[in-house]
DNA sequence: CCAGTGTCTGCAATCGTTTGCAGAGAGTAA
DNA sequence: TTACTCTCTGCAAACGATTGCAGACACTGG
């Protein structure tokens, strides 16, 4: 048997490498494992990768797995990326990280896809388009096997270039208008008929309404969803009583509830579409000497964590975060391995969880009137 | 002037490339610049290099651009990568994502490298080693440019091994025993001084401290410092009256303070190490009807995110968590810079937010003694 | 006119894998 | 023996960039 043995020489990098300051020897090559072993690189290759392990005979494939193994043959992905254009990793975006919402998420769909061998490029586009523009773009020129989109607003160009593209692309928490993008979002509609029933249940029935920018999903669903409700329920269709906020953040809540305040100040509950949004909601009333929940009930949307140890705990719809993580990442692996698949769309169920922030409207009438007005 | 004319025959792809269901052209080359622009690809690649920029004509290099501009050349950071073993890529190693330290210093220190080009790899370890072993291995197969680690232990032979391989690294938050290591840590001698002195200045003498793990430098540094300055400031050396949990959890810390209260129920103040194990000293003080502050004080450290709006507002040290992040970020990107300066060690300073968790001692001689014991 | 100098650009090797193709053997049947 | 099939392995061309080297060219001064 004649071994075609390849000169060993390899050239230490022109400029300085990254990390070539120690000695060590450069990680080993598939040409060494393939010289070591006296078979050809491409033999090496075959073995490695398991779709084309069974073209080499066993025998030779367990010599050569020993070698491997023996001399700590990592294959280098930028090369084999290079030459196979995949390069298991994926993008995750992200509007902001700080949002209690998405760490779960994040860390969920993190290891969902490290179990299968890909690793996650992380952005926050701090809620900006342009960042959002920016980031995925570089994702699309490091070649990411696909995309986890958290950030989409509900007409989004940059989505759409994507789909058009035809990267593989998940959107989680919130979707988009169009149809036909794969997605993994809560159902809003159930959850804002939860938390709009059990107000009803304590009671309630002039409930404010602070929404989230519409030009999210969920900010529209929640708030379409509201509207829609209030009337099936036969309650009065108040425009006056729901005000969405620009941003879900606790100052847009306070903001928001602030301008519905000016307006009227007959309501016995505060129907919020994010927590933080409740949140700002109850800095308001808390700031004008309204007692939450003894004068005003207040519900949010996403069982942030501590939300239960909140002055007052707050009342809010549950969602399944780490199952929004691991289902968004497991659809994602779907369509990178079978992009014909037909679409799917994931709609979890979220859940009320009742906490001290509700209680049955009280001491409202002896404080306030719709028409008196200002009670300070 | 004779053009050497590359004939512009690329191939598809052999086997079916990630996103190659869009009939799209893929995306230009340097060799479609360089054809079209009538230069060699070399040429093109120095205008692209600003560090080689000079070595092409003005004019060359301004039309060379122009046509790059024009084809919406983006260059391939695999290939380049590939070539000059630098991929623009960091990993960010975390214990534990959904700890609401993590996710302002994470998303700074991305926003930091990002705008100078650099894209994070994220994983979450778990607090697990094998996993931290796993996921840093990985990161270097990817050959990362450098590291970003959060979830260092006091002794930690995968940092060992990076730093001994050359392999830039910066330490945020917690920091390893070994010296020489580059990090940007927290005054923690500072911070817990802070504490103690503030829950001096209300009047307490008899403390116990919940610590946190001791294999984290965090943990260790703090139980450290509680223990000298009690000594410092002449309270009793009592050994009983602190423990240290074994988790930065809430359960840890509930078990914890259980733990010293089988033995001692005399003190009238808790320094937790950590906002996590204070909230869970908050719950075992709730599970036995223990006031917080009326009967007992409570300190935390890290000022997460709510823990102001908490039932009691927690009184705890302010980190700098966002500069945190950035000055990590910018510590890794001078290394990997300037692989040869000085190690630097940032250790930034926290300050004490007092807040409703902490009032003067009272109460306490009433209802417990420490010679009788239990008290229900 | 020629040698010398400097500036710019092209050549070709290289980074580490993958994979279509073809050839080397072994085995089988006529 | 010949022809044919089948299994396995090697060859070499990609993938897309970077860079040391050398050559082309213009210009200068003697």
């Amino acid at each position: 048997m004649t071994l075609p043995l390849q000169a060993c020489t390899r050239l230490v990098p022109p400029c300085c490498a990254a990390y070539d300051r120690a000695m060590e020897p450069p990680p080993a090559n598939i040409k060494d494992v393939a010289s070591r072993a006296g078979v050809h690189p491409s033999t090496v290759s075959r073995v490695l990768n398991p779709a084309t392990r069974s073209m080499v005979s066993d025998h030779l494939a367990r010599k050569i797995l020993a070698v491997a193994e023996e001399l700590g043959y990592r294959r280098n992905p930028l090369a084999a990326g290079l030459r196979t254009q995949r390069t298991l990793t994926v993008g995750i975006v992200l509007p902001d990280l700080t949002n209690p919402v998405f760490p779960p998420i994040v860390r969920n769909a993190e290891h969902t896809l490290g179990a299968q061998g890909y690793s996650a490029i992380l952005a926050d586009t701090g809620n900006r388009r342009r960042r959002e523009r920016a980031v995925i773009e570089n994702m699309k020129t490091r070649r990411v096997d696909g995309l986890i989109v958290a950030a989409a607003r509900r007409k989004d160009p940059v989505v759409d270039d994507c789909v058009e593209m035809g990267i593989p692309l998940v959107l989680v928490n919130r979707t988009v208008d169009k149809h036909h993008v794969p997605a993994v979002i809560n159902d809003d509609e159930l959850g804002i008929e939860l938390a709009l029933k059990h107000l009803l249940d304590l009671g309630h029935r002039r409930i404010a309404y602070v929404g989230g920018p519409q030009n999210t999903s969920t900010g529209h669903t929640r708030y379409r969803s509201f509207v829609e409700l209030r009337k099936r329920f036969g309650l009065a269709p108040d425009r006056g009583l729901a005000v969405n906020a620009t941003d879900y953040k606790e100052a847009a809540g306070q903001d928001a509830l602030r301008r519905i305040l000016t307006r009227r100040r007959d309501f016995t509950a505060v129907l919020a579409a994010n927590d933080l949004l409740a949140l700002g909601c109850v800095d308001e009333l808390q700031a004008r000497g309204l007692a939450c929940p003894d004068e005003v009930s207040v519900t949010g949307y996403n069982d942030m964590p501590f939300v239960d140890r909140l002055d007052p705990p707050l009342t809010t719809l549950h969602i399944p975060r780490e199952e929004l993580g691991v289902q968004a990442a497991n659809l994602l692996l779907e369509r990178i391995r079978q992009p014909d698949m037909p679409i799917k769309q994931l709609r979890l169920e979220p859940r009320i969880v009742v906490r001290g922030s509700t209680a049955p409207p009280r001491l409202r009438r002896d404080r306030f009137s719709s028409s008196t007005g200002i009670v300070s």
